[in-house]
DNA sequence: TATAAAATAAGGGTTAACCCTGATGGATTT
DNA sequence: AAATCCATCAGGGTTAACCCTTATTTTATA
């Protein structure tokens, strides 16, 4: 093998640190370089250090794993991460996979997952157990049937209309649009006042909204 | 118990039907109301027949499954649907999610999970084998971690700058911002100047595209 | 400490958006 | 034949959006 798999840990806990030290020693291909005790403290380290794999406690005083996350990304710091976490509320790990977290891992899930999550991550994987896997679903599940249904309450738009509503969220003016479609200026009104009644929105910006998320664009 | 659960299986392969019926008539809480050869056959006995779930093959000639889920959502006809496929193309599954479809199997899996899947619907859950979750799974981080990049390369608005989006996504004129933030009408237009130019949009159209896509809402 | 960036605000102007009313010819449906 | 619905257009009005410039205070960072 060539070289060791590095890894950073950082947790407000002691004991948790050496737990996951404890783990990771027994393993050959897998070394702790260093650990932090506070957000601050991993940030400080980030800006002359490295690792291959960050573990990372989401609950810390002070400056906690999100804010950690939100550094990183905006730093462009280049290392893989795993969430460890006490709960798993599906929300928060969305927002930690935007963050660009490549593993969870609940505390309460068996200590062994912790070098199979280290080594996935590694190779470029992502790892998240099966009890984050299924919530996620589910939302994603959720999320892609309420979308669908908007889509299908707006069958009342005339070509025209649609037709128009595109033109206007790809931020074209009334009177650009009534060149595009060679008609006049009035009758490009008419349709946005048309648009108004039928999809229930006060402005411009509802029609943009609205198309974007019902695919006309 | 009841009464059974009404199943109705739509597939052009009468062997297919007939291999499913025998897996049902096994089971003492589940029965074979009836089935249909072809998409438009279906379709036809929907108009005035009901069944608690329908097993439905994607792949059929004229019309297939999903243009069966199409006129199904349209006529919003309510009716457990588990699709049959002998692929599984994740992008397919999600359009067959947002289409109302509630069960997915390929025709590969284990034959027993056919009568699983049927409880699990008809008791208004989701069934989708680990592999599609899986597939799934993987597109979604995919998906999250690519929005979250567009968001990354505008990093440069300001707190201030995105509450003001976020306001104006919501319908809000810059008088309504003015009040909700507590200062002057003027100051929220400079922010909407500072937002065009930072993200190179034309007019208040470009903002709530923007705002949508990264979920700044 | 100096410099930059963010949050705040104003004056003053042009244009496009938005609202109301009303109208006509053509297609479809009843 | 009557009633809708659609696509089209107009007059005339109010307000909000949009564009330019400038400037102060606070905060962050080099």
């Amino acid at each position: 093998m060539s070289s060791k798999i590095k890894v950073h840990i950082a947790d407000d806990h002691k004991i948790l640190i050496e737990g996951v030290m404890a783990l990771i020693n027994i393993e050959d291909d897998i070394e702790v370089e260093g650990f932090s005790l506070t957000g601050k403290e991993l940030i400080n380290w980030s800006a002359t250090n490295t690792s291959d794999v960050l573990v990372l406690d989401i609950n810390m005083p002070e400056m906690d794993g999100i804010d950690v996350l939100k550094v990183f990304k905006h730093r462009d710091v280049k290392i893989k991460i795993i969430i460890l976490s006490s709960l798993s509320d599906p929300k928060l790990v969305q927002e930690m996979i935007a963050l660009g977290a490549n593993g969870f891992l609940e505390k309460s899930c068996a200590s062994e997952h912790i070098v199979d999550a280290i080594r996935a991550v590694n190779n470029g994987l992502q790892y998240f157990n099966e009890d984050i896997k299924s919530k996620l679903f589910n939302l994603y599940v959720a999320s892609s049937k309420k979308n669908s249904n908007n889509e299908e309450s707006n069958k009342d738009l005339t070509e025209r209309e649609i037709e128009v509503l595109k033109l206007i969220a790809q931020e074209k003016s009334s009177s650009e649009i009534a060149d595009t479609l060679s008609i006049s200026v009035k009758t490009v009104e008419s349709y946005r006042r048309n648009l108004y009644k039928k999809l229930k929105v006060k402005n411009v910006v509802g029609l943009a909204m609205y198309a974007v998320r019902n695919n006309i664009v």
